[in-house]
This record gives C-alpha cells, sequence and structure tokens, in this order.
DNA sequence: GTTTGACAGTTCAAAAAAAGAACTGTAAAT
DNA sequence: ATTTACAGTTCTTTTTTTGAACTGTCAAAC
C-alpha cells in the first residue's frame, strides 16, 4: 500500500493517517499549536533536516491544513499558519497529550498542564457523544457502514471460532 | 532525531507520538479496534508486508498496547488483545476518524458510523472539558509548564515581532 | 564597503526503513 | 501425498530519511 492510495480508501481514518499519520508532521503540528509559525522555529525546536521539513511543510500547505502566509517583502518571507482545517486537529492532538499523561509520564509527574479559559482551571480532555453527552467508551460503540462504504472494511475479520473440528485447542 | 530519544522527551505528546506515530501503526490499531485478532488478519486487511506487521505487532506488545494471548497449542498460535492500556487509545481513533468525516469524505459520506448504545444514536465524539464540561476550544486553552517539564520545549518560540527595525514589511 | 548573521530554502551522497517476494515449519483437511 | 491455514523469517530491491553543505536576499555591525 502506497501512500496515495491511503487517502482514496473508503475510511476516514486510512484518510486521515495519510494526511496526518507520520511522526514528523505530527510532531510539526504540535509546533504550530505552541504557536510556531516560521521555518527556523520549526527547524530548531524540532531538529527535523531541513530537507524533510520543507516538504512537510509543502503538504500540509496542499491539504490546506497550514496556510502560508507573506510577513515581509524581498526576501520574500512567510509562516506557516493553521487553518480552520488545521485548527480542527486540536482534539487530535489533545487525545494524544493526554493518554501520554496517563500512560507515559515519569515520576516528576506531566510535562505540561492545560488550562481552560472558561473555567480556569486545569483540564483533561474528555470525550463525550454529541447526542447524549456522556463519555463514550470503546466497548459501548457499534460500528455500521456509512452512504461512503464502498468495500465493507469493517467486520472483515474474524470468521468466530469456526467450531468445525478445531486443532489441539491449548 | 531518532525514535529512542522521542520518547524520552519531556513531551506527552512526543512520546505517544513514539509510540504509536506511525503509519502502520496507527492502522494496526484500527483494526485492533474493529476485532481483528490475527497475524494473518491484520495482514489481508490492511495489505502490510509480514515484516513489518511482525515487527510493529512486536513492539506494541513490548508497549503494552496488545496482549499476545495463545488459543491454541502446537503450532503455537497467538492473538494479539487490546489491553487497557491499548484501549486507552480509544479517543485518539475517534478524534481521527472524526475529522476525516469532517474533512476527507467524497459526496457519498462517511464510510463509517458510529452507534453510541447508551442512546442509540448515531454520534460523533466531541471533546470536553473534564472540568466544567464544556467543549473545548483550541483558543480557549492556555498551556503552561508542568512538574515534569525539564527543559520548557513549550513557547520557546515565537520571540514575538521584535520591533527593532525590521525589513521592509511586506 | 566588507563581513557577519538571520532566514528560507535546495542539493546530493550515505544510511535507515519499507516493500516485495520467497521460504520455514506445524498440523489439519482432502 | 498434496493442499491449505497460519505465523512468522529471510533476503534483495526500492523508497525515505538523514546529515551536511550550498544558494541567495537583505540588514546590521565593524
Amino acid at each position: 500500500m502506497k501512500w496515495k492510495e491511503l487517502e482514496e480508501e473508503p475510511c476516514s481514518m486510512a484518510r486521515t493517517i495519510g494526511v496526518i499519520g507520520d511522526r514528523w508532521t505530527l510532531l510539526i503540528l504540535r509546533e504550530c499549536f505552541l504557536r510556531t509559525r516560521r521555518f527556523e522555529g520549526f527547524q530548531s525546536a524540532l531538529g527535523i533536516t531541513r530537507h524533510l521539513l520543507a516538504e512537510r511543510l509543502k503538504k500540509l500547505v496542499r491539504q490546506g491544513i497550514l496556510r502560508r502566509v507573506p510577513y515581509q517583502e524581498s526576501p520574500k518571507r512567510h509562516e506557516y499558519i493553521l487553518t480552520q482545517k488545521g485548527l480542527d486537529l486540536y482534539p487530535i492532538m489533545m487525545a494524544i497529550v493526554h493518554w501520554g499523561d496517563t500512560h507515559m509520564v515519569d515520576v516528576r509527574g506531566r510535562p505540561l498542564l492545560h488550562q481552560h479559559r472558561n473555567c480556569g482551571k486545569d483540564f483533561d480532555p474528555v470525550m463525550v457523544c454529541s447526542e447524549c453527552g456522556e463519555p463514550v467508551l470503546a466497548k459501548e460503540v457499534h460500528t455500521h457502514p456509512g452512504p461512503g462504504a464502498s468495500r465493507p472494511l469493517a467486520q472483515k475479520e474474524a470468521p468466530a471460532p469456526k467450531p468445525k473440528a478445531r486443532r489441539k485447542a491449548a
């Protein structure tokens, strides 16, 4: 499977992964949310090679996640700013950070805290159901094909312990 | 920057990316949540090379995201099951799917719908504040160093338009 | 008025990772 | 005796990524 194919699969997850699903892209986006805007800023904050950085920024611009905005003429210089589409990635970023806060911190605790200006408190992101407002657990979700499903792609697996004379069971 | 270093950075996002931040790992996890459990299942659903699949599964087991559970003796066979740590990735997966549903669908609509058993309705995931319960927007969040912050890593950038006789502005 | 530095890249060889295909091995089914 | 299911491993080729240097414009410092 090549990257182009990913973006054409009938799966919102595959398509999204095709766009932002690599290590450098995710780190670049982290920097964007921390207000980094310029080439040198990304480069020195991340230690990414300039070559790859240029490539990834181009891709993010092509995808409409960043906008390349000039901030001075001659030498032309641009800043990379999150578009609305890019800002919409925020829940993904927060979910990633939150998992790390839960499962990857050392004894010292979390490196970064997030304060919600609305209520003034440090918070964690919680995923709730848009319909009933309750927190959503994986077990409580049933997944089924929508209008854009061509190949099923879901549930294709798990032929269910076909009990047709199996081998010596464990 | 190599992958090992990523996992040691004082940043929950970098650490998480070090574990799940590559394309195949994310797709493997998608399959896990769709109830795929076996080597061949992953391989045929994803078209990943067997070599990489073996490697990624090993890594996920090492990280405690999957558990390798025997389901038959001689030929020893195992299933890969999400641990609680793995199940906790669900909000990340849902956030990714939701972004794709919002920004990457074609005319036909979403490939997959998610039904919340609690309320019976098809839903979207919404990220809310653990403290006040309101939806969280990127703009409303202030980020500040926590106990585990050694190097700042945040806000290191943006020296703020230092107005010290700038070049010919655009 | 020459040098230095900031900035935003591009170029190219070398190293690392991934793809592709075939091979190993156990055991049941045909 | 052969085929099939399953879970890998091995090996070669291709693609990506790294690392380091180079290009080019301009401002400021010397």
